[in-house]
DNA sequence: GACAGGTTGTGAACAAAAGCACAAGCGGGG
DNA sequence: CCCCGCTTGTGCTTTTGTTCACAACCTGTC
């Protein structure tokens, strides 16, 4: 069945999610079917990038009728691997590993937390989210017991390395970094970070340049970032 | 003085909060001047790379021996308007509301938590992070008095569109949206979307198609922090 | 003061992504 | 059966981003 073959490109893989995202918000609504030009509308990107980006996948669509909103919504979602339900640890429970913990998004969307792992020993033992706090030292027996294939680490940034390192070491071989470390790690080993900090800058940096941004054509649709207004 | 009169691109503004936070780091740690090699390695950016973007700022190097550190901060810190410490509001603190709330990252570059909203009353009063809860309704009377720039969204999805649509009522022209919805407001609103479950599935695809990509050896860099793709 | 070693800044080549425009194909109606 | 409106899939063009490679330039040394 439709072999891909074709190599994805990084910022269609990137947008991905964005469209699994609004197809289980399509599932859920009853839509049997949706166009190119609806799905662009509730992603906010253009819809012949999103035509294009869907025919990475295979040809799943049908011409004058649109996209099978279920089997489009499987399709994305096997590529993506979300069929696997992967286990994942989060190490540092501090505020934001609780809320990480807590967050329902990711059990929704095709993870399972394994385990919440901190150094601290005060903190094992008490439960966040309906799951016991374990300590660091059992994590590669976790990742081993469990066949954990991510690890998010939401730790300060003086121990994020660390963690990093005993993640690896242990077999984890994808990791989401929520601190403002850089992480030094094997070549084999895919590394995304998340500094909310960062984030916020950039729209301070468009905030501060908006005046500058009118002068030349209104037409540019000033950053990547501008939210749209679709309307019709 | 220095007008950088050039436009910078938008992949160079997403890499200047990289530059800066290891700036910072390199100020802490007496460095007097830094090299693009060394810059580069620190933020996992291609020395040229580096180079140019530092070169859409003005010139600030010095040939033969290279950027220093505390005037490239500075300057690094003023493209991106850090000086101004705005002030900002969280909207929405539940688990993810709080982590946001005491997270170091945002106080120590350049923002400035002015206020604390939650529609739910039982909420209100209670404190967290030294703040207290104040209820959405004042949320007009507090963009005003405290001149807030910026909106942070960490509502449930179905809350966001119309705590946005307060937000951009009461003035606030820039939100960061950690619900998973899609923001519809006006064109000059600027709007960035953080879906941290898409961070996830993202790093679930590498996952999974570890193997199809060896076969051309790549040597991704994909270490850098990566602009999310908003919801536009 | 000239040379050597090091580093920037940038033009030009290359690569990736976005966007346009339209042929190809589907389905319903007469 | 044929036509018409709709929507996909994609070749081509334009725009944006990355990387290379090197002249220009600085500093310290002899």
């Amino acid at each position: 069945m439709t072999r891909p073959a074709r190599r994805i490109p990084d910022a269609t893989v990137a947008r991905l999610p964005l469209y699994h995202r609004a197809l289980m918000e399509l599932v859920r609504a009853k839509h049997a079917t949706v166009s190119s030009v609806a799905l662009a509308e509730v992603t906010g990107v253009n819809a012949a990038k999103v035509r294009k980006d869907l025919s990475y996948l295979g040809t799943y669509g049908t011409r004058g009728v649109g996209y099978d909103v279920e089997n489009l919504l499987h399709q994305i979602g096997r590529e993506l691997g979300l069929t696997q339900n992967w286990p994942v640890v989060i190490v540092g429970i501090g505020n934001l590993g609780s809320a990480l913990a807590t967050y329902g998004g990711f059990s929704a969307r095709g993870f399972r937390i394994a385990a919440l792992l901190d150094a601290d020993a005060g903190k094992t033992g008490t439960q966040v989210g309906g799951l016991h706090i374990r300590p660091t030292s059992e994590l590669s027996a976790i990742v081993a017991a469990e066949s954990v294939a991510i690890g998010i680490i939401a730790t300060p940034g003086h121990a994020a390395q660390d963690v990093a390192e005993q993640l690896v070491a242990a077999g984890v071989r994808s990791i989401l970094n929520f601190s403002p470390a850089m992480l030094n790690v094997a070549e084999d080993v895919a590394v995304r970070g998340v500094d909310l900090a960062v984030e916020l800058q950039i729209l301070s940096f468009h905030h501060q340049h908006r005046d500058d941004e009118n002068r030349d054509d209104e037409n540019r649709d000033d950053q990547a970032v501008l939210a749209l207004a679709t309307g019709a």
